[in-house]
DNA sequence: AGAGGTACCTGGCAGC
DNA sequence: TGCTGCCAGGTACCTC
């Protein structure tokens, strides 16, 4: 499910019912997720208020004053709110009952997801500190992208996707950003000019900010905290289009696999940069 | 150090 | 209908 806009739409949805409240009831039916989740979670959490909720990259952060509970929704995981109790499904793993009577529940069927908690400052947790800047901040620029892409042979589209380079770019919005900024997703890093960079970057932002107004993209399962479908499906260009003609030109989109990810292009529209051409 | 592949897990779907 | 194999929105970790 989830890239950022979809873990962006689910915290915006999640603050105004869980901040300032104490978690009161923690019910865990599932410990195995990507990581096991800590036994005594339920204990430590337990009676802790959470000051904020925050999002870095796709990990929501839910400060208290004791440490971080950091959650993850991996590809499958969904949280909802609940206004009243509810029998758990199949894969509903945890419930956490605020003061305010409302439950955070986490749901994630194929368990790619994470729940851990942290006492350390969250920016030099392991997950964290080696992530790249949030794409939407003014530390994601043409001209940052482009020194991290000297010297590098990976395809651009594996580039935008690793989060040591930038966070939150996940399969679909890479294939849409690389349209936008009509580059092929082979296209090695370290050879984009400066001028493609810069399409690149401007792309990347443009696609993210349109998606979180959409409240991200339901292809199949994703529902924001109150259970509803994000929109932007209706905007892809090129994700899920392999062999479907092209908005701009009508050229039959190409679609690949690149690193074991799916990958749909426009053969015409995105051309290979010229090696040294900058 | 960088590039590429593997693993984690379930469900849905195409093909036989 | 039922089996098999493949695919899916992520990403840490392993090997070369």
């Amino acid at each position: 499910m989830p890239e950022l806009p979809e873990v962006e739409t689910t915290l915006q949805g999640l603050l105004p019912h869980i901040k300032h409240q104490k978690m009161v009831q923690i019910t865990v039916r599932q410990f195995n997720l990507r990581w096991p989740i800590p036994q005594n979670i339920a204990k430590i959490i337990k009676n802790q208020e959470i000051n904020d909720a925050t999002r870095r990259g796709k990990y929501l952060l839910l400060a208290t004053d004791k440490g971080t509970l950091i959650l993850h929704l991996g590809m499958s995981g969904r949280l909802k709110i609940l206004t009243q109790p509810t029998p758990a499904q199949k894969h509903d793993h945890i419930d956490i009952t605020l003061a305010n009577q409302k439950i955070i529940r986490f749901t994630d069927p194929r368990r790619f997801g994470a729940v851990l908690w942290t006492t350390q400052p969250i920016d030099q947790h392991k997950l964290i500190k080696h992530l790249g800047p949030e794409p939407l901040n003014t530390g994601f620029s043409s001209h940052y992208l482009f020194q991290q892409a000297q010297k590098r042979n990976v395809p651009v589209k594996s580039f935008i996707m690793d989060s040591k380079i930038v966070v939150g770019v996940g399969n679909i919005y890479a294939n849409e950003a690389l349209f936008l900024a009509q580059i092929h997703p082979m296209t090695k890093a370290g050879h984009l000019t400066r001028e493609q960079h810069k399409r690149l970057v401007v792309a990347i932002k443009k696609i993210l900010r349109a998606a979180i107004k959409q409240g991200g993209t339901t292809l199949k399962d994703f529902l924001n905290s109150e259970g509803k479908p994000g929109y932007f499906k209706f905007h892809l260009k090129v994700y899920g289009r392999g062999g479907l003609s092209c908005f701009d030109c009508d050229t039959i989109l190409e679609e690949i696999r690149l690193g074991q990810r799916s990958t749909v292009f426009c053969p015409a529209c995105q051309l290979k940069a010229v090696p040294f051409e900058n």
